[in-house]
DNA sequence: ATTTTTTTAGTTAGTGTTTGCTAACTTGAA
DNA sequence: TTCAAGTTAGCAAACACTAACTAAAAAAAT
């Protein structure tokens, strides 16, 4: 997928909006943080706007594990449940794909970054409402609350989280933290 | 506070800002939008950075009713559905606002930004916190869920729907949309 | 009430720096 | 001998911002 220089430049790209926003990543902080010159980028990437498209497909990449719980068979609330630790194993472990993740801002200069987030964010999104509502209908979840809330409950939620993490400066265990959070939402859910 | 023109400058600024992120506010863009010349935005601001100050101070001075919503006596929850409802109400009429507010990326690259960013993100997140909790102390707010995760379930959920409304361009309505998550909320809180 | 002065808000022309990117050359490994 | 992955040198455009000038309105002085 990407070679292991490729994977440096986007994991510092990364870093660079992570730190600074999306304005602190030039090609020349780029080069400089990797220690060779501008021209060199040019060998690994066509140009600025195929790394950016590149910092998203290594975010869906790396997320895909916490993705995969939805996908798997099992109870409806085991499998959002997983979905939700997975995903702050995963940040946990990537911390500055946390700051720039939910950042969607930062892909909107051009229109099919803005495309492929949307279709991203859209994703994760629509599997989860679609086994809420397939949960409710067996029963197995409070059906008092629409499956469009209900996901935009634990979604937001989680969202919200990283924010607050990401913004504290990664003050708090967001592993723990998480847990926490995934057993109050299992009590909305019921 | 500000002067007709330094408003016009101001809205325009977060409306090139909303349209293709931060990177696309540049001096020259925004004279040109407003039909003058770079160096007259200098007669109205010091430099960029205070106009980006005064995007965020315009934000605080806009929502300012909504956080008073907060403030006000009476029973909790109806201070919290109040607080809502007038936050979509006022997003509803200030569209721009909501594509670039819960934007936090934007303003990351100058450090009193970031900081004055952080302060009013606490400010009424600290403040419904403590709403709840004391509701919680008189029995009026379920206690199953701590004070912390409900805060974070109402002001992620209402996030999150704002996020959604924004990359969705507008397409429903916000305040109705908003009434209902509201309902679903107070179900929670019961 | 009229003239003079000052202030405000705009202009044109241009500065030095940073930006993304290219041409041409080099070097070491396959 | 080829080729991948570096280098140096530099380019045109975009960037935030300034100097100097202008016109018209507001304020002050006569």
């Amino acid at each position: 997928m990407f070679t292991e220089r490729q994977q440096q430049i986007i994991e510092t790209a990364i870093s660079l909006v992570a730190d600074k926003g999306i304005q602190n990543l030039t090609t020349k902080n780029l080069a400089l943080q990797i220690g060779i010159t501008e021209p060199a980028l040019y060998r690994h990437f066509e140009n600025k706007l195929a790394i950016m498209k590149s910092i998203l497909k290594y975010f869906q990449l790396t997320m895909q594990p916490s993705i995969l719980e939805l996908k798997k068979e099992g109870k409806a609330s085991d499998r959002i449940n997983n979905f939700i630790l997975k995903h702050y194993e995963i940040l946990n472990q990537k911390q500055n794909l946390a700051k720039i993740i939910f950042a969607e801002s930062n892909f909107q200069n051009d229109e099919t970054l803005k495309d492929s987030l949307l279709l991203m964010m859209n994703n994760s999104q629509r599997l989860m409402q679609n086994i809420i509502q397939q949960a409710q209908e067996n029963n197995q979840i409070n059906t008092a609350i629409t499956a469009k809330n209900l996901t935009r409950i634990i979604i937001g939620s989680m969202r919200f989280m990283i924010i607050q993490w990401s913004m504290s400066g990664m003050i708090f265990d967001i592993e723990a933290e998480g847990k926490l959070l995934c057993e109050d939402l299992n009590k909305i859910m019921k």
